[in-house]
DNA sequence: AGATACAAACCAATCGGTCGGTTTTTGCAA
DNA sequence: TTGCAAAAACCGACCGATTGGTTTGTATCT
């Protein structure tokens, strides 16, 4: 009786394999950077959270530089996708700016992700290879959300500043804000300051 | 003949030996720390960058934390006292709010000071004793900037915001743009967006 | 004399990375 | 279809280098 696999034998092929490994390899290493930061995420404690040898490691990855910036690009890039596809529509009625800027603040500064992203940012500076390697996906997600906020903001008759200068401007401080969040735990006010932001904002643009 | 010391002989006095190795130890964590990143901040960079053996170390500092929290605790503590003396009347005429801007912004958030600054405050999400140790040091500069933004700032009638509000996000809006020099570089356009928030900030609140 | 300041050899632990060997999948020839 | 060798996936012991920290001994100051 040819029956099929009993429980052992699951018989994957050799990409289902490899795009497995690395993806397990990549999410363990997010969370590893999310948890102890880049100074903690050792090896060995990235292979230990993903249930990996070294020698599977090994032979996917040149280096653990290599790995780290593969988790970074996949991370980045995902987050790209998601700035590209926001669509004003999907915007509540109302106050649509300040609707606008809490869904940037929660897709792309808060949770773990966030974390990692400054982790793996401040990390850029000191290694010149790593830099070399996610200064492009870093560039793509900037250009991203200049393009997704362009497309959806338009500037106010009699507005003295261009919608890209206010866009960065906005940039700038929700980055500021969710780097005081990681230093020193949320903060409730700055509910309240994004409000606030969304306001005096509102004096230039508006939703379109 | 009882000669004055010729060369060799400074005869320092054991307070003065110690204060002069201590210093030249915290400076040398700071340009380690600036340099390589805390994760490159190795101690034997640190004695090596000071001259200083390690045997001396240890008779000075309980662990590499400890010379650490100690540099960084006084960085931040002359920050603070820049902070606390900074006065309006050193500003120019004209346009004093841009100027006040600036000068925040070279102060603190350029120079070898600020790559310091965001190494030990992303240290610190991940390392309970550095955090406890450097939190209520952050807390005071948080607070001089503060007092000091209120005590020279002054709200314009019919503005809508508190000005500590527009405070905080005005540093906010600093430190997102000084992050992102960490990582990629000065940006000339940089100066440009300072000087329009100034230039909204104006709308609300003016230098007295 | 006694304490403090300094020096250098030394230590276990951990780091990223390598290496020889085993298991699983695959492509091709019989 | 089956047999089988090459290739790819995977394992864990092992490596030299480096880490933060200790220890033992000497010089300098009080």
């Amino acid at each position: 009786m040819s029956v099929a696999p009993t429980s052992a034998k699951p018989r994957r092929s050799q990409e289902e394999r490899r795009r497995e490994m690395r993806a397990r390899l990549a999410a363990a290493t997010l969370e590893s950077l999310g948890e102890s930061g880049y100074h903690g995420a050792s090896l060995s404690d990235i292979l230990g959270r993903a249930g990996v040898s070294r020698g599977a490691w090994a032979h996917h990855f040149s280096s653990k530089l290599d790995l780290v910036a593969l988790a970074a690009e996949e991370m980045l890039r995902e987050s790209t996708e998601v700035a590209l596809n926001l669509v004003p529509a999907d915007l509540p009625d109302g106050d649509r700016l300040a609707a606008l800027l809490e869904a940037t603040w929660t897709r792309f500064y808060q949770g773990p992700r966030r974390e990692v992203l400054f982790e793996v940012a401040l990390a850029c500076r000191t290694d010149a290879e790593l830099r070399a390697r996610l200064a492009p996906v870093f560039a793509g997600f900037i250009a991203a959300v200049g393009q997704a906020g362009g497309r959806v903001l338009r500037l106010k008759p009699g507005a003295v500043a261009a919608v890209a200068d206010l866009l960065t401007l906005t940039i700038y401080m929700l980055r500021g804000m969710a780097l005081q969040e990681v230093t020193t735990g949320p903060d409730g006010r700055n509910a309240a300051l994004r409000a606030l932001w969304a306001r005096l904002l509102g004096e230039w643009v508006e939703v379109g």
